[in-house]
DNA sequence: GGCCAGGTGTAAA
DNA sequence: TTTACACATGGC
């Protein structure tokens, strides 16, 4: 199973070249960027990241201190921004307990405080792990696990943790797990483009008509 | 105009 | 335990 994991991902990266995610410049762009890319496009996020960027807020105290509502205002290209103005604030105090110091966190946060965290599921607790902190956690998406069940690696019902236990058969290399999740991502945006051949194995719709 | 986007929390069945 | 819904902007 592990060498037909690897052998998916040799192809896709083949297909595609490195991705080298995450796009950011610092751990703590990662994190702002976990939270603002639930459930949206990277395109929306961008405008909301360089909005908090050229007001200098894009800095732990800083955006820590600043009040929700202003918070909001300038991440509104990101979409849900009420609500993700909140779950930045809730996982800024969490950051805060490590003096949102990158050495300590790295080595020392875990998975059920920023799982404690409210705003933070599972896939956002393993991106920032995986991204920001260069833990080897795989990171599971509804992509992942479209494309997947539908080359029966895994199943339809397989939940988030066993799709993961899965994936982490695969050697915990850090570069790899980044890469994998990276070119999921991208084979998923790819297969459902415009002039694209006919597959099985759309992303957007169980039952996309363009690509059944 | 409708569907989708690099999800999550909550409430009802 | 599963399902439905709210949250919201912007691209196509």
């Amino acid at each position: 199973m592990v060498d037909l994991l690897l052998r998916i991902y040799h192809t896709l990266l083949d297909a595609y070249g490195p991705q080298g995610w995450w796009p950011a410049e610092s751990w703590f762009e990662v994190v702002v960027g976990v939270i603002l890319t639930q459930n949206t496009s990277w395109k929306n996020v961008e405008r909301a990241i360089s909005n908090l960027k050229r007001n200098g807020l894009l800095e732990p105290e800083k955006l820590f201190a600043l009040a929700v509502e202003k918070m909001a205002e300038l991440i509104k290209p990101a979409g849900f921004y009420r609500l993700k103005a909140q779950r930045l604030k809730n996982l800024m105090s969490l950051l805060s307990t490590y003096n949102f110091d990158f050495v300590n966190l790295s080595e020392k946060i875990t998975r059920e405080e920023l799982l404690s965290v409210k705003g933070v599921g599972k896939e956002s607790c393993d991106s920032i792990l995986l991204y920001a902190f260069n833990r080897p956690i795989f990171v599971v998406d509804n992509y992942t696990k479209r494309i997947f069940s539908r080359l029966a690696v895994v199943k339809e019902k397989d939940d988030y943790d066993k799709i993961q236990e899965l994936f982490q058969l695969i050697p915990r290399k850090v570069e790899i797990y980044k890469e994998y999740h990276a070119l999921i991502v991208k084979h998923a945006k790819e297969i459902c483009s415009k002039n694209k051949p006919k597959c099985r194995l759309c992303p957007i719709k169980s039952d996309c008509n363009y690509h059944t």
